[in-house]
DNA sequence: AACTAAGTCAACCGCTTGGCT
DNA sequence: TAGCCAAGCGGTTGACTTAGT
């Protein structure tokens, strides 16, 4: 048993895609459009493919305005953030890059960007160099936070405008989003709700979360909202990310795997074991790049932090603090 | 020069989602 | 409301390329 073929295998090309096969695919679509329907795309075009695989090879190559390779570093940082903050939703972190696919930055996220972030972690471990470059970073702070910069505290959530509820009402998407993300959003819910004096009883977190979505509001920057309000997949967020610690104790604290960063349990967290401080990570080991994003946090005082998109030049500070 | 390992990326697979009937 | 089906999506594969020995 199993799921029926979209197409029959026996009959219909695989592989790597003929200059033919592209020329008569664009020129198609480019002419008719896709007609709304990519099964029987293949037979109008003449071609001997799955409509699926027409599909890929317009979206990922043929389309218009793709660009392939040479990620800058502004690409570069809003990929790990938006990693950081949402994990594996490709086509999410594509909408915010509209000339990539969300193929090429899976891509490139699997293949340049994680070693880059984390995978070198391993090697760096007896390496002089990585040592002292992450030996850095840590000794450049003495509250052992040394990654995340200061951010703002919250003051008062403020009511939305009308416009800044129709911005809300027009990313359905994001609120998609923030309802596969849970918290306190269900099916129903309209981001509208998500205001003050809603129906919805409002805890800390929550007013955090409007706060920090009417700021972003404001700046009109999806990719912020989107960080901003997505931050803490966790069922318990609030936590004074004092360091290393701290950050253990809320990932051992919340068995729902953080979605997306599986890995740090994997490759990170499994560790443990083999630590002789008893479970406590390698900290120095880890790149400063981890944690371009401090998850939701509290104060001691009572009031909020939360994190911000890197700001230009922010990679290269928090991997490099001395040289600032 | 030959072989091997590692890296890259296009394409495939199959599950989920959502629109339509 | 349930079932069907195409689109969308993320994970995986495998062919090809590059680097290292």
């Amino acid at each position: 048993m199993g799921r029926a073929p979209c197409c029959d295998k026996n009959t219909v090309k695989r592989g790597p895609w003929s200059p033919e096969e592209d020329a008569k695919l664009k020129s198609y679509i480019e002419k008719n459009g896709t007609g709304g329907n990519w099964i029987a795309l293949p037979k109008k075009v003449g071609l001997k493919r799955c409509g699926k695989s027409c599909r890929l090879r317009w979206l990922n190559y043929l389309r218009p305005n793709i660009k392939h390779g040479g990620f800058s570093e502004e690409e570069d940082r809003i990929i790990c953030s938006l990693y950081i903050s949402i994990g594996s939703r490709w086509s999410i972190i594509a909408a915010q890059l509209p000339e990539r696919t969300d193929n090429d930055i899976k891509n490139y996220w699997n293949t340049k960007l994680k070693k880059k972030l984390f995978g070198k972690q391993r090697q760096k471990q007896g390496s002089k160099k990585g040592k002292e470059i992450n030996s850095m970073a840590v000794s450049n702070n003495n509250n052992q936070n040394p990654y995340w910069p200061e951010l703002p505290i919250m003051q008062q959530p403020i009511p939305y405008s009308n416009n800044e509820q129709k911005f809300i009402n027009d990313h359905t998407s994001i609120r998609k989003l923030l309802i596969k993300l849970g918290g306190n959003f269900s099916e129903d819910d309209q981001l509208t709700n998500i205001v003050p004096n809603s129906q919805y009883p409002i805890d800390n977190l929550s007013m955090q979360l409007m706060y920090q979505n009417h700021i972003n509001f404001i700046s009109s920057s999806p990719i912020n909202y989107v960080l901003n309000t997505t931050l803490s997949p966790l069922p318990n967020t609030q936590y004074n990310m004092d360091g290393p610690a701290e950050f253990e104790h809320m990932i051992n604290n919340n068995p729902q795997k953080i979605d997306g960063l599986e890995f740090l349990y994997e490759d990170i967290f499994i560790d443990k074991s083999a630590s002789t401080s008893g479970g406590n990570l390698d900290w120095e080991a880890m790149d400063p790049y981890l944690f371009p994003l401090p998850p939701i946090v509290t104060l001691n005082d009572g009031g909020f932090q939360q994190g911000v998109i890197l700001q230009e030049g922010a990679l290269d500070e928090l991997r490099y603090p001395m040289a600032q």
